[in-house]
DNA sequence: CTCACTATGTATAATTT
DNA sequence: TAAATTATACATAGTGA
Protein backbone atom coordinates (compact mmCIF):
# COMPACT_ATOMS: atom_id res chain seq x y z
CA UNK A 1 0.00 0.00 0.00
CA UNK A 2 2.77 1.86 0.70
CA UNK A 3 4.76 3.82 -2.31
CA UNK A 4 8.35 3.22 -2.07
CA UNK A 5 11.05 5.95 -2.83
CA UNK A 6 11.61 4.71 -6.22
CA UNK A 7 15.00 3.43 -6.89
CA UNK A 8 15.85 5.01 -10.85
CA UNK A 9 17.25 1.40 -12.44
CA UNK A 10 16.11 -1.10 -15.45
CA UNK A 11 12.85 -2.78 -13.60
CA UNK A 12 14.05 -6.41 -13.85
CA UNK A 13 10.17 -8.03 -13.36
CA UNK A 14 8.40 -7.83 -16.56
CA UNK A 15 4.99 -7.69 -15.24
CA UNK A 16 6.32 -5.38 -12.88
CA UNK A 17 7.91 -3.24 -15.70
CA UNK A 18 4.89 -3.54 -18.20
CA UNK A 19 2.55 -2.16 -15.44
CA UNK A 20 4.89 0.84 -14.67
CA UNK A 21 5.01 1.67 -18.20
CA UNK A 22 1.65 1.85 -18.22
CA UNK A 23 0.80 4.02 -15.44
CA UNK A 24 3.89 6.23 -16.08
CA UNK A 25 2.65 6.64 -19.99
CA UNK A 26 -0.06 7.65 -19.26
CA UNK A 27 1.07 9.93 -16.82
CA UNK A 28 4.02 11.55 -19.11
CA UNK A 29 1.55 11.45 -22.19
CA UNK A 30 -1.05 13.55 -19.84
CA UNK A 31 1.75 15.90 -18.25
CA UNK A 32 2.64 16.84 -22.13
CA UNK A 33 -0.55 17.49 -22.89
CA UNK A 34 -1.35 19.81 -19.83
CA UNK A 35 1.69 21.51 -21.08
CA UNK A 36 1.34 22.34 -24.33
CA UNK A 37 -2.46 23.47 -23.41
CA UNK A 38 -1.28 25.36 -20.37
CA UNK A 39 2.20 26.84 -22.12
CA UNK A 40 0.98 27.10 -25.81
CA UNK A 41 3.66 24.79 -26.11
CA UNK A 42 3.83 22.55 -29.34
CA UNK A 43 4.99 18.84 -27.71
CA UNK A 44 5.43 16.20 -29.78
CA UNK A 45 6.92 12.46 -28.41
CA UNK A 46 7.58 9.57 -29.63
CA UNK A 47 7.58 5.73 -26.98
CA UNK A 48 9.48 2.52 -28.32
CA UNK A 49 8.34 0.14 -26.40
CA UNK A 50 8.51 -3.59 -26.43
CA UNK A 51 5.30 -3.74 -24.58
CA UNK A 52 3.34 -2.21 -27.76
CA UNK A 53 3.32 -3.40 -31.62
CA UNK A 54 5.05 -0.28 -33.01
CA UNK A 55 5.72 3.25 -31.83
CA UNK A 56 3.60 5.51 -29.78
CA UNK A 57 3.25 8.84 -31.11
CA UNK A 58 1.46 11.65 -29.79
CA UNK A 59 0.15 14.54 -30.16
CA UNK A 60 -2.04 11.18 -31.55
CA UNK A 61 -2.83 10.98 -35.16
CA UNK A 62 -6.45 9.51 -34.05
CA UNK A 63 -6.87 13.08 -32.09
CA UNK A 64 -6.02 14.85 -35.13
CA UNK A 65 -8.07 12.73 -37.21
CA UNK A 66 -10.85 13.00 -34.43
CA UNK A 67 -10.50 17.27 -34.54
CA UNK A 68 -10.74 17.21 -38.32
CA UNK A 69 -13.73 15.03 -38.54
CA UNK A 70 -15.47 17.29 -35.54
CA UNK A 71 -14.84 20.56 -37.77
CA UNK A 72 -16.20 18.77 -41.26
CA UNK A 73 -19.26 17.64 -39.60
CA UNK A 74 -19.40 20.54 -37.55
CA UNK A 75 -23.57 21.51 -37.33
CA UNK A 76 -24.84 24.31 -38.92
CA UNK A 77 -21.03 24.54 -41.09
CA UNK A 78 -23.00 25.07 -44.32
CA UNK A 79 -25.25 27.65 -43.24
CA UNK A 80 -21.95 29.82 -42.14
CA UNK A 81 -20.77 29.89 -45.60
CA UNK A 82 -21.84 33.52 -47.14
CA UNK A 83 -21.91 34.86 -43.87
CA UNK A 84 -18.81 36.11 -42.76
CA UNK A 85 -18.26 39.47 -42.26
CA UNK A 86 -16.38 41.64 -39.65
CA UNK A 87 -19.66 42.23 -37.81
CA UNK A 88 -20.06 38.34 -37.44
CA UNK A 89 -16.22 37.82 -37.35
CA UNK A 90 -16.76 37.31 -33.13
CA UNK A 91 -19.46 35.34 -33.50
CA UNK A 92 -19.37 32.67 -31.27
CA UNK A 93 -19.41 29.83 -34.31
CA UNK A 94 -16.60 31.56 -36.09
CA UNK A 95 -14.67 31.37 -32.43
CA UNK A 96 -14.66 27.85 -32.55
CA UNK A 97 -13.76 27.53 -36.29
CA UNK A 98 -10.72 29.37 -34.91
CA UNK A 99 -10.01 27.10 -32.17
CA UNK A 100 -10.24 24.27 -34.55
CA UNK A 101 -7.88 26.05 -36.99
CA UNK A 102 -5.41 26.42 -34.56
CA UNK A 103 -5.95 22.97 -34.35
CA UNK A 104 -5.06 22.11 -38.02
CA UNK A 105 -1.93 24.25 -37.91
CA UNK A 106 -0.68 21.80 -34.66
CA UNK A 107 -0.77 19.05 -37.22
CA UNK A 108 2.06 21.35 -39.56
CA UNK A 109 3.78 22.32 -37.10
CA UNK A 110 3.89 18.78 -35.47
CA UNK A 111 5.48 17.16 -38.26
CA UNK A 112 7.62 20.30 -38.77
CA UNK A 113 8.74 19.68 -35.11
CA UNK A 114 9.32 15.77 -35.97
CA UNK A 115 11.98 17.22 -39.03
CA UNK A 116 13.25 19.09 -36.94
CA UNK A 117 14.09 16.17 -34.29
CA UNK A 118 14.57 14.12 -37.07
CA UNK A 119 17.79 16.46 -38.85
CA UNK A 120 19.23 16.93 -35.37
CA UNK A 121 19.07 13.52 -34.47
CA UNK A 122 20.57 12.25 -38.12
CA UNK A 123 22.97 15.31 -38.04
CA UNK A 124 24.24 13.87 -34.80
CA UNK A 125 24.42 10.12 -35.57
CA UNK A 126 26.57 11.19 -38.68
CA UNK A 127 28.87 13.09 -36.75
CA UNK A 128 29.33 10.29 -34.01
CA UNK A 129 28.91 7.16 -36.21
CA UNK A 130 30.03 7.98 -39.96
CA UNK A 131 32.55 10.88 -39.77
CA UNK A 132 36.26 10.97 -38.79
CA UNK A 133 38.91 8.39 -37.73
CA UNK A 134 38.78 9.50 -34.24
CA UNK A 135 36.13 6.88 -33.91
CA UNK A 136 38.11 3.69 -34.87
CA UNK A 137 38.70 2.46 -31.69
CA UNK A 138 35.06 2.73 -31.45
CA UNK A 139 34.05 0.93 -34.41
CA UNK A 140 36.55 -1.81 -33.61
CA UNK A 141 34.82 -2.20 -30.41
CA UNK A 142 31.33 -2.62 -32.07
CA UNK A 143 32.27 -5.37 -34.34
CA UNK A 144 34.05 -7.75 -31.83
CA UNK A 145 30.87 -6.92 -30.02
CA UNK A 146 28.46 -7.37 -31.92
CA UNK A 147 30.68 -10.94 -33.49
CA UNK A 148 30.74 -12.17 -29.90
CA UNK A 149 26.83 -11.26 -29.73
CA UNK A 150 26.48 -13.56 -32.94
CA UNK A 151 28.20 -16.39 -31.94
CA UNK A 152 26.09 -16.10 -28.83
CA UNK A 153 22.77 -16.35 -30.93
CA UNK A 154 24.12 -19.12 -32.99
CA UNK A 155 24.98 -21.55 -30.32
CA UNK A 156 22.06 -21.03 -28.52
CA UNK A 157 20.10 -21.22 -32.09
CA UNK A 158 21.51 -24.69 -32.58
CA UNK A 159 20.78 -26.11 -28.94
CA UNK A 160 17.37 -24.79 -29.04
CA UNK A 161 16.67 -25.49 -32.75
CA UNK A 162 14.46 -22.54 -32.92
CA UNK A 163 14.17 -21.20 -36.74
CA UNK A 164 15.37 -17.59 -37.05
CA UNK A 165 11.96 -15.53 -37.57
CA UNK A 166 12.17 -11.72 -38.88
CA UNK A 167 10.20 -10.02 -36.34
CA UNK A 168 6.72 -9.48 -36.70
CA UNK A 169 6.18 -5.36 -37.61
CA UNK A 170 3.02 -4.40 -36.42
CA UNK A 171 1.45 -0.76 -37.40
CA UNK A 172 2.29 1.94 -34.93
CA UNK A 173 -0.14 2.60 -32.25
CA UNK A 174 -0.93 5.94 -31.59
CA UNK A 175 -2.25 7.15 -27.96
CA UNK A 176 -5.46 7.74 -27.12
CA UNK A 177 -5.81 11.68 -26.24
CA UNK A 178 -6.13 12.23 -22.63
CA UNK B 1 1.44 28.79 -0.96
CA UNK B 2 -1.77 26.62 -2.31
CA UNK B 3 -1.79 24.82 -5.12
CA UNK B 4 -5.07 25.68 -6.51
CA UNK B 5 -6.63 22.85 -8.59
CA UNK B 6 -4.99 23.82 -12.15
CA UNK B 7 -7.42 24.96 -14.70
CA UNK B 8 -6.57 23.52 -18.12
CA UNK B 9 -6.38 26.23 -19.93
CA UNK B 10 -3.83 28.32 -22.03
CA UNK B 11 -2.45 30.84 -18.96
CA UNK B 12 -3.28 34.60 -20.70
CA UNK B 13 -0.27 36.19 -18.10
CA UNK B 14 3.17 35.87 -20.06
CA UNK B 15 5.15 35.81 -16.68
CA UNK B 16 3.08 33.29 -15.26
CA UNK B 17 2.88 30.87 -18.43
CA UNK B 18 6.65 31.20 -18.58
CA UNK B 19 6.96 30.44 -15.30
CA UNK B 20 4.56 27.34 -15.30
CA UNK B 21 6.83 26.05 -18.60
CA UNK B 22 9.89 26.62 -17.34
CA UNK B 23 8.78 24.24 -14.00
CA UNK B 24 6.57 21.28 -16.65
CA UNK B 25 9.30 21.27 -18.80
CA UNK B 26 11.66 20.10 -16.01
CA UNK B 27 8.70 17.97 -14.80
CA UNK B 28 8.25 16.06 -18.54
CA UNK B 29 11.59 15.78 -19.41
CA UNK B 30 12.56 14.12 -15.79
CA UNK B 31 9.55 12.04 -16.23
CA UNK B 32 10.18 10.75 -19.78
CA UNK B 33 13.82 9.97 -18.44
CA UNK B 34 12.56 7.90 -15.52
CA UNK B 35 9.99 6.13 -17.92
CA UNK B 36 13.05 5.43 -20.12
CA UNK B 37 15.30 4.01 -17.53
CA UNK B 38 12.75 2.36 -15.44
CA UNK B 39 10.97 0.65 -18.46
CA UNK B 40 13.84 -0.01 -21.10
CA UNK B 41 12.10 2.38 -23.33
CA UNK B 42 13.52 4.54 -26.07
CA UNK B 43 11.65 8.40 -25.60
CA UNK B 44 12.34 11.18 -27.53
CA UNK B 45 10.37 14.27 -27.17
CA UNK B 46 10.49 17.52 -29.17
CA UNK B 47 8.91 21.05 -27.43
CA UNK B 48 8.47 23.67 -29.70
CA UNK B 49 7.77 26.91 -27.61
CA UNK B 50 8.34 30.95 -27.97
CA UNK B 51 10.39 30.69 -24.69
CA UNK B 52 13.36 29.53 -26.25
CA UNK B 53 15.24 29.93 -29.67
CA UNK B 54 14.97 26.73 -31.00
CA UNK B 55 13.04 23.21 -30.26
CA UNK B 56 13.88 21.33 -26.85
CA UNK B 57 15.03 18.36 -28.22
CA UNK B 58 14.74 15.38 -25.88
CA UNK B 59 17.29 13.06 -25.45
CA UNK B 60 19.91 15.52 -25.26
CA UNK B 61 22.60 15.56 -28.44
CA UNK B 62 24.57 16.69 -25.56
CA UNK B 63 23.64 14.32 -23.37
CA UNK B 64 24.46 11.61 -26.21
CA UNK B 65 27.87 13.57 -27.18
CA UNK B 66 28.95 12.77 -23.56
CA UNK B 67 28.45 9.42 -23.66
CA UNK B 68 30.31 8.91 -26.55
CA UNK B 69 33.38 11.09 -25.36
CA UNK B 70 33.30 8.80 -21.84
CA UNK B 71 33.74 5.83 -23.82
CA UNK B 72 36.18 7.06 -26.22
CA UNK B 73 38.47 8.33 -23.33
CA UNK B 74 37.90 5.30 -21.51
CA UNK B 75 40.87 4.77 -19.61
CA UNK B 76 42.96 1.34 -20.47
CA UNK B 77 40.50 1.32 -23.67
CA UNK B 78 43.56 0.48 -25.73
CA UNK B 79 45.07 -2.14 -23.41
CA UNK B 80 41.58 -4.17 -23.99
CA UNK B 81 42.48 -4.34 -27.96
CA UNK B 82 43.49 -7.53 -28.87
CA UNK B 83 42.53 -9.50 -25.32
CA UNK B 84 39.18 -9.96 -26.62
CA UNK B 85 38.00 -13.66 -26.70
CA UNK B 86 35.30 -15.69 -25.15
CA UNK B 87 37.27 -15.94 -21.50
CA UNK B 88 37.16 -12.10 -21.31
CA UNK B 89 33.93 -11.93 -22.63
CA UNK B 90 32.19 -11.16 -19.26
CA UNK B 91 34.86 -8.74 -18.05
CA UNK B 92 33.71 -6.09 -16.21
CA UNK B 93 35.86 -3.36 -19.00
CA UNK B 94 33.87 -5.48 -21.33
CA UNK B 95 30.32 -5.13 -19.72
CA UNK B 96 30.88 -1.56 -19.41
CA UNK B 97 32.04 -1.30 -23.32
CA UNK B 98 28.55 -3.47 -23.38
CA UNK B 99 26.76 -0.81 -21.67
CA UNK B 100 27.68 1.82 -23.42
CA UNK B 101 27.38 0.27 -26.81
CA UNK B 102 23.81 -0.02 -25.76
CA UNK B 103 23.39 3.72 -25.64
CA UNK B 104 25.35 4.33 -28.94
CA UNK B 105 22.36 2.05 -30.40
CA UNK B 106 20.25 4.31 -28.65
CA UNK B 107 21.05 7.15 -30.60
CA UNK B 108 20.31 5.51 -33.36
CA UNK B 109 16.72 3.83 -32.24
CA UNK B 110 16.07 7.59 -31.45
CA UNK B 111 16.60 8.74 -34.94
CA UNK B 112 14.74 5.70 -35.70
CA UNK B 113 11.28 6.73 -33.78
CA UNK B 114 11.98 10.33 -34.84
CA UNK B 115 11.52 9.17 -38.51
CA UNK B 116 8.79 6.78 -37.78
CA UNK B 117 7.07 9.94 -36.19
CA UNK B 118 7.72 12.28 -38.77
CA UNK B 119 6.71 9.61 -41.83
CA UNK B 120 3.29 8.93 -39.83
CA UNK B 121 2.46 12.99 -39.33
CA UNK B 122 3.39 13.79 -42.68
CA UNK B 123 1.20 11.08 -44.31
CA UNK B 124 -1.24 12.14 -41.88
CA UNK B 125 -0.99 16.06 -42.74
CA UNK B 126 -1.07 14.97 -46.51
CA UNK B 127 -4.26 13.21 -46.29
CA UNK B 128 -6.01 15.79 -44.62
CA UNK B 129 -4.45 18.96 -46.28
CA UNK B 130 -3.91 18.30 -49.48
CA UNK B 131 -6.52 15.08 -51.00
CA UNK B 132 -9.86 15.26 -51.81
CA UNK B 133 -12.85 17.21 -52.59
CA UNK B 134 -14.13 16.45 -49.09
CA UNK B 135 -12.14 19.01 -47.83
CA UNK B 136 -13.74 21.88 -50.23
CA UNK B 137 -15.42 23.85 -47.25
CA UNK B 138 -12.28 23.27 -44.99
CA UNK B 139 -9.97 25.17 -46.91
CA UNK B 140 -12.18 27.64 -47.98
CA UNK B 141 -12.84 28.81 -44.36
CA UNK B 142 -9.37 28.63 -43.91
CA UNK B 143 -8.61 31.47 -46.46
CA UNK B 144 -11.59 33.40 -45.36
CA UNK B 145 -10.50 33.04 -41.66
CA UNK B 146 -6.79 34.13 -42.57
CA UNK B 147 -7.95 36.85 -44.55
CA UNK B 148 -9.80 38.32 -41.65
CA UNK B 149 -7.01 38.03 -40.00
CA UNK B 150 -4.54 39.66 -42.02
CA UNK B 151 -7.11 42.45 -42.01
CA UNK B 152 -6.96 42.73 -38.47
CA UNK B 153 -3.09 42.66 -38.43
CA UNK B 154 -3.11 45.18 -41.49
CA UNK B 155 -5.11 47.82 -39.64
CA UNK B 156 -2.80 46.82 -36.68
CA UNK B 157 0.75 47.68 -38.31
CA UNK B 158 -0.80 50.89 -39.77
CA UNK B 159 -1.90 52.17 -36.59
CA UNK B 160 1.18 51.56 -34.50
CA UNK B 161 3.46 51.86 -37.01
CA UNK B 162 5.61 49.07 -36.41
CA UNK B 163 7.33 47.52 -39.04
CA UNK B 164 7.09 43.87 -39.89
CA UNK B 165 10.09 41.53 -38.76
CA UNK B 166 11.38 38.27 -39.92
CA UNK B 167 11.22 36.11 -36.64
CA UNK B 168 14.69 35.82 -35.52
CA UNK B 169 15.50 31.81 -35.74
CA UNK B 170 18.02 30.47 -33.71
CA UNK B 171 20.19 27.24 -33.54
CA UNK B 172 18.27 24.37 -31.91
CA UNK B 173 18.57 24.06 -27.69
CA UNK B 174 19.16 20.94 -26.36
CA UNK B 175 17.87 20.01 -22.78
CA UNK B 176 20.38 19.18 -20.25
CA UNK B 177 20.29 15.35 -19.35
CA UNK B 178 18.34 14.97 -15.71
C1' DC C 1 -4.48 -8.93 -17.70
C1' DT C 2 -7.46 -5.22 -16.00
C1' DC C 3 -9.70 -2.49 -13.07
C1' DA C 4 -10.20 -0.21 -8.51
C1' DC C 5 -8.37 1.54 -4.26
C1' DT C 6 -5.33 3.82 -1.15
C1' DA C 7 -1.11 5.55 1.03
C1' DT C 8 2.59 8.23 0.02
C1' DG C 9 6.33 10.47 -2.65
C1' DT C 10 6.63 14.07 -6.05
C1' DA C 11 5.61 17.99 -8.92
C1' DT C 12 4.30 22.40 -8.84
C1' DA C 13 1.21 26.92 -7.86
C1' DA C 14 1.65 30.46 -4.92
C1' DT C 15 4.52 33.31 -2.30
C1' DT C 16 8.65 35.46 -0.50
C1' DT C 17 13.51 37.13 -0.95
C1' DT D 1 13.82 38.21 -13.38
C1' DA D 2 15.41 34.38 -11.06
C1' DA D 3 15.98 31.39 -6.80
C1' DA D 4 14.22 29.46 -2.49
C1' DT D 5 10.16 27.94 0.30
C1' DT D 6 6.02 25.83 1.39
C1' DA D 7 1.52 23.86 1.05
C1' DT D 8 -1.24 21.16 -1.69
C1' DA D 9 -2.94 18.47 -5.70
C1' DC D 10 -1.53 14.76 -8.31
C1' DA D 11 0.88 10.60 -9.96
C1' DT D 12 1.80 6.17 -8.91
C1' DA D 13 3.69 1.74 -6.22
C1' DG D 14 1.58 -1.62 -3.88
C1' DT D 15 -2.29 -4.49 -3.30
C1' DG D 16 -6.58 -7.10 -3.96
C1' DA D 17 -10.74 -8.54 -6.75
Amino acid sequence: MARKRVKLAFIVNQTQRRKSYKKRKMGVLKMLNELSILCGVEAGAVLYSSFEQGPVVCPSVEGMQQTIATFKNMPDFAQTRGMMNHDTFLDDRFLKLGTQLLNLKTVNRVTEMALVMFQILQGHQLNISLSSEDLNDLGWAINLYLAEIEKKVEAIMKNSSIPASAPTQGGPSTSTNP
